[in-house]
DNA sequence: CACTATTTGTGCGTATGTATC
DNA sequence: AGATACATACGCACAAATAGT
């Protein structure tokens, strides 16, 4: 981020300054003035080259750092974000892994906490079980190349499947700790796709800053004949995955 | 909001003022003390009743519009937003107005824009086309309700479209459209799915406040023997629609 | 290890602009 | 026209995190 005179920031334009100010940096970005990873000139400096409050200045920043543009550290400074993303494929037989292949040199999933619980409604519905019986809830974070790229949350019927946490703990995968029960295969039955502002625990699971969205899944896996196995809800960080929806 | 001393705000406790009041508003929210649709006292009430500044109770406020729960319009007041979502099928044969049955007692499509242009990169791969090949586009908007679901753009073959945009005026339907053409029926081939912030395009066309998500589907739809003939780009307000995935 | 400089984060007070009723 | 309520902007002060010295 060179020169770039502050006299095209006008006052009672009818354009906010704050926007102004981060519609220059988006620019500074999009010419390649500022690279990926680059860091931003500190708020005073930015304040004192546009002739603003740092207060102004911090409100363009804020702007760009809701739309994921942005990466402020308090102590260190803001940073220009990438924005290659993967691409996580969706369909009859959605494996992580597998579907991973090619787009990362390493990738796995790391088991964070499981517990035996009953049911609530949609886990019971989604399962066919009964509301209220016992179920095994698995939380996972998948990685590819050091970077989270997914939280799951997973339940399985507790008379079913116990013990599958341990299979998880030692495997690192869905696909081979069901096949220690007997389940060779299974697909997906049905998938609902939404979109939401990361809360604090996606904050911290996922590595993201304040304002980041997640995409989020909610999925029931089957076995061929039909049966239900494994209810599910993902996210994924929007700025570093896009899914890729493939035959389901 | 009834009572709920300001007592509970507290200061050097490690969490930031104005988020300890962005997590009380989401509390009487949560406690139904705050309904859907309901105002908030205005910033300087708020301000008062929890013993902070102005700017403070605003950076709550904002922090809760970002997060999708406020909407807040100058003038007017701060309101709750409510949170029932359509669902949006998608699938081999993803239709607008098949989709939505059932769900609402009206939708449509308005043909926002048409214009023939040649074909960026992205475009001509998704058809099968030489790049700058000439390609018709087709801006519409999906509402249900009177409410704004999707903004979409599409792309056909320029050469064997000729005169869709006017198909598409008469008809309000891309099927329709398409059976002028002798397409009887056509499947979705591909779909990307992914998420951002609204643009400000996007908050325009779909009504939505600064730091709204939209979900983001490129999709390639062919015809049964498998020949490209539509590239589209659709955004949906994540606020206001999920994407339930069905056979593909 | 303590200390300092740098940089972002939080909060207050004030003034003025703009949209709505 | 006036009152109300949110939006923008400035200036000041101090807190907290980081990176060096």
């Amino acid at each position: 981020m060179t020169g770039q005179a502050a006299d095209t920031i006008e006052r009672r334009s009818g354009v906010s300054l704050w926007r102004q100010i981060a519609d220059r940096i988006l620019q500074a970005i999009a010419i390649g003035d500022l690279a990926e990873n680059a860091a931003l000139p500190p708020e005073v400096a930015l304040a004192e080259r546009y002739g603003v409050n740092r207060h102004t200045v911090r409100s363009a920043i804020s702007a760009l750092v809701q739309e994921g543009v942005l990466r402020a550290e308090q102590g260190r400074g803001t940073f220009v974000l990438s924005r290659k993303r993967l691409s996580y494929p969706i369909g009859a037989r959605t494996r992580f892994s597998a579907g991973l292949q090619g787009q990362t040199s390493e990738r796995h999933i790391v088991l964070l906490a499981f517990s035996v619980e009953p049911a609530s409604q949609r886990v019971a519905e989604g399962l066919g079980l009964a509301r209220g019986a016992e179920v095994i809830r698995l939380e996972t974070r998948g990685e590819a190349d050091g970077r989270p790229v997914s939280r799951a949350a997973a339940w399985f019927e507790a008379k079913r499947f116990a013990g599958i946490d341990k299979a998880m703990a030692q495997t690192g995968s869905i696909t081979a700790s069901l096949a220690r029960f007997g389940i060779d295969d299974y697909l997906r039955q049905s998938t609902v796709l939404s979109a939401r502002h990361a809360d604090a625990a996606d904050l911290a699971d996922l590595d993201l800053q304040p304002g980041a969205i997640v995409l989020v899944t909610v999925a029931v896996n089957v076995t061929p004949d039909g049966q239900p196995i494994q209810f599910s809800e993902s996210r994924f960080p929007a700025e570093r995955v896009e899914l890729k929806l493939s035959a389901l």
